[in-house]
DNA sequence: CTTGTAATAGACCGACCGGTCAACTATATT
DNA sequence: AATATAGTTGACCGGTCGGTCTATTACAAG
């Protein structure tokens, strides 16, 4: 009893999966439409542009991939650093999976939007910057828990500026997996996430 | 008595300022053409194709860069670490001046181009793997002689893994500065570049 | 049954895309 | 001066772009 998506839900996944693929700029209104199964004067009806469909689509995704990856990870069941490193071996397993299947490791759905539209488009730069801050808002109350806990030696620590940091790094290498076409970079690089600390100003 | 630009020249330096601002979708031969004083005709006795001019327009520009900002860097006066602090320094300077100048923190003009098309057009995507790899090999000289010098704590590090990381880091905060338009975020960021260390297998 | 509205359909628009081509000019070699 | 080659010109090509428009259908409320 499969019950069928609506129109808009098949606009957004095709859109998702073919923009996240390829790019922002090379995916055609009238590609996404095709994928969708729909016309364009339905698309046309839903969003007043395609600028207004990738900003729905990215908020979409976003809150998706929060409850299947972020707040799965994140329970506060764990030692913080343990969850941050399971963080990161989950979006190894990702991209290892998708170089298997598409040949290609995508990297972060947010940050390629983010790059390559946050100096032409700024609605979509801000939806981008917003969606990141949520993430780091994850990290961050992972890490204040270690800290007030006094795990490792979380005690003293800027906890946002880390969590930002943690992030950045992040972003970092899924952005060179990508650039090499290699997951394993991922798996490579990640340990180093978990020294990474910035204390307050005059510290 | 300034010697002027070759045809070619100028449709090279067209061609990084208007893809480094915009994107390479974006962008289109004809735009190049006209910033560059340039028909059509011409730009095509120079370069085969539009993907032709990027490669080259890559390779070039990296050269440039490659002197006048890591050469100028690593050059094995100061301590491995102070180097690294003062390369993170200059990227600093230079998103600074590229947000007064044109609004915008534009960010790494490699980095652009690899999400863009890494996972679209597989020339372009190994041209800037080897550009990134010889910016890397830039910073692993810088650590292995802090390691031969017993620097800091480098000594018994993974020099060229810890390489690797801190330029997945600087790619990552770069990428937090141009998603949020506001280069503050690299000189919030980069201290915590010098904390990073991989230690070899089974350390 | 009627009426209003949401949704679908698909032809159509001007602008622009990357790329081609034949003709022309400038320059260097013999 | 004759020839060959490198560089330049700009019109032109088919295809695609994001977006519009009018007509038609589906459906819900009265």
């Amino acid at each position: 009893m499969a019950i069928e998506q609506t129109t808009q839900q098949r606009i957004i996944d095709s859109a998702f999966e073919l923009i996240y693929a390829q790019s922002y700029a090379e995916v055609g209104v009238a590609a996404i439409c095709e994928k969708a199964g729909v016309k364009k004067g339905s698309f046309y009806h839903f969003y007043k542009s395609k600028q207004e469909l990738a900003i729905a689509v990215l908020e979409e995704k976003f809150i998706q991939q929060k409850s299947s990856i972020l707040d799965t990870t994140f329970t506060g069941e764990h030692a913080a650093l343990d969850e941050i490193a399971l963080f990161l071996e989950k979006i190894y397993q990702i991209q290892s999976t998708l170089k298997e299947t598409t040949g290609h490791v995508l990297g972060c759905p947010y940050g390629n939007i983010a790059i390559e539209l946050s100096s032409q488009d700024e609605p979509i730069r801000k939806k981008v910057d917003h969606i990141f801050s949520r993430s780091i808002h994850s990290i961050r109350d992972c890490l204040q828990r270690g800290a007030d806990e006094n795990q490792s030696d979380l005690h003293g620590i800027d906890v946002t500026a880390t969590a930002d940091a943690m992030f950045a790094y992040l972003e970092g290498i899924i952005l060179m997996a990508k650039t090499q076409n290699n997951a394993d970079a991922i798996k490579k690089l990640a340990p180093a996430i978990l020294n990474i600390r910035i204390y307050p100003n005059n510290a």
